[in-house]
DNA sequence: GATGAATGAGTATTCATTCAT
DNA sequence: TATGAATGAATACTCATTCAT
């Protein structure tokens, strides 16, 4: 009746895995009412100013309630994380299979677009979670999106025989670095003076580029 | 190390601004004191759990005394950004005006290097604390380190007049996201397979492809 | 102690109002605890020098069990002062209805002795809280027990037809500024050349005076 | 150069009095600065919310200069109440004295309007003062204005041999409670029902009527 | 004498977490 | 299991008072 014990993830630490893995029906609603809850309250609040108390009650639960499945307020964040995170990975994964037999000018705007549509839909996880809790950057540096996401971007590094592999990982540093501020900052400010389309044609037009390898000589 | 006064901001909320401008010698001793401490502290601890007892506690000075120069905790945290972000500015005019007659590949690189500099020595508060600390980036926007150097990066399209004036919001916005995420990351994470002359040289040439035109087509 | 809960006054400011009203057992105690706790503080320290902290001490609970129900110091205070005004009230309007049938002379005996108990019994609360807590003066003016009891003497009016409606407020404000003012500051001061019965005695004649015209021609 | 010591006024603690009786002209004029800033700020914030450092400030010293005439902020406060009520007494002394030989009606007319004249001009030191700020009126209970005030009351039984002597203070006790407490109200409150002529004849009646035996049968 | 910088004990209030019911 | 009352360490901020300059 307990649940399963959850089988200790590598290496986390306890305060911050999960209590149990909702099996049951009804736990698994609580666990989303509370995903759900937080979401509203952090959107309305930012990340400051909400706490445990606060979440609960809006999921419609008690504290007590909360805390048999989360083991500190962290946690919740971190679990919140992680299911956005993990899911967007997911797509972007199926994005850059879909485009695999494309030529590169359009694969990279389908998945460049399929980023940015993410970006938009979960601003406040993706994009904001990570700068503003620095406690969760660093829990999940090695689940994060951005972390789950680099395969993606070493697919077409794996194409381009032209790159000493040795070099991948500087690549990719900098595909991802500017890949990603750009939208981000596009997505946080959305100026006035871009659009979305400029916005994608300009990121695609570098990436091209810099695996052409006009930009690395 | 401050340098000329600072004639009070006009719209600023008063419990962001400066209680008293320190005149004796002591008071000005006191001020700086408490400059250290929270960089000591946030460096020990991060921009969570510091707090003005700790501040003042480190600084050797009471909790009073504090409060005699800072109305609120938030506002030693801006004073403290404002003191390091207008320095840094500074900084980077004098070495974009230094290299106003040289060519272009010559003084981004330099320019670059200057900035890169900053972002090192000062990386707490330049690169940490705007993103973990939303009230201040909030509270800052327009006297933030990247908006006082905004006019840098202005004057090189200045002298590239195959730009159309009117787009020149949207140039700078992918030069500065790029510019300044590469930079910041590399200071962040100082990743063992790159350089630093490696990372000046990549966003070096990034700016100059950009400038002379080949990215934008 | 308590009687019938208090419905939710409408436009009182939320930092005055109680927080949520106790309903398990435990809770109700607790409350109590705190409003005994309260007055044996203050009539030891006075009006100031008492705050949570050691209300909840002395009322062997902690601040933050104070805090589920109070959400400020004040509205302890304000809650103390309604709920002993609010009891006073109703016994005084028992009195009153209990002698409408007697002879004046008699009635007002009975009030005024009724009056005089209760000032004897709740000193504290209503007689020094009000002058020396301005604050909670200004909040209840409308429940304060001055107010709530005003009812009382308008009914003497009402027997009198001689009396024109219109100086009704004038003649409550003598009747009441006397008969108040004398039995607080016999409550307060005890003058050993006063007996209780010569106190009641002299207010009883100087209202029934008042009442049969002799004094307002 | 330090000013004659004062000779420790009778029983007074310390903390209390004042620090040296100010003999220069200078010394006088600071504290008169004081008095007056601590009216104005009492007058717009209240009793609370106000304390040395605003009132130096407002006054024009610093606060190492109030605390060589006062020693505690209280001695303020009791030094300018003093003042006043010293002041008002003596007002009242010379009014009852200048009509001792007229018909009592007259003169109760005369004293009582005087006396509601002080009310007015000093309301919050003579009205708001001793029951806002308790430890004042225990501190001055031997210097309060109604104390020294008594004596002119006393004047009046006095005259009026039909009165037992031993009986006196009984007496005062009746005519100084309701005489004082319809004044101090009517000030307060400012009832539009009421002129001020109103009040002044309803008290003398009463008054006249007491001492004129009416009453106290 | 005058100044105002420094002091630090003291206050209200919050919030993650526990645990008896 | 669910509840929500209780906990108490922690935090920001104030203010009367002192004392070196």
């Amino acid at each position: 009746m307990t649940g399963a014990r959850k089988p200790a993830k590598r290496g986390r630490p306890s305060h911050l895995s999960r209590r149990k893995t909702p099996t049951q029906q009804r736990a698994h609603a609580t666990v989303e009412s509370i995903f759900q809850a937080t979401e509203e309250l952090i959107r309305a609040r930012g990340f400051s100013n909400v706490g445990t108390r606060a979440i609960a009650e809006r999921a419609g639960v008690s504290v007590g309630s909360l805390y048999q499945y989360f083991p500190t307020y962290e946690s919740v964040l971190l679990a919140w994380y992680e299911n956005v995170a993990a899911a967007a990975a997911r797509t972007m994964k199926l994005a850059t299979v879909s485009v695999l037999d494309k030529p590169l000018h359009e694969s990279v705007q389908v998945t460049v677009t399929a980023l940015l549509d993410l970006f938009e839909e979960h601003e406040l996880v993706l994009i904001r979670m990570p700068s503003e809790v620095p406690e969760i950057a660093r829990a999940t540096s090695a689940t994060s999106f951005e972390c789950l996401n680099r395969g993606a971007i070493r697919i077409y590094f794996a194409q381009h025989h032209e790159f000493d592999p040795k070099d991948t990982d500087r690549h990719i540093f900098f595909i991802e670095s500017t890949l990603m501020s750009v939208l981000r900052r596009y997505v946080t400010e959305k100026p006035r003076y871009l659009t979305r389309s400029a916005v994608i044609a300009q990121v695609g037009r570098f990436i091209t580029a810099y695996l052409e390898g006009s930009l690395t000589v």
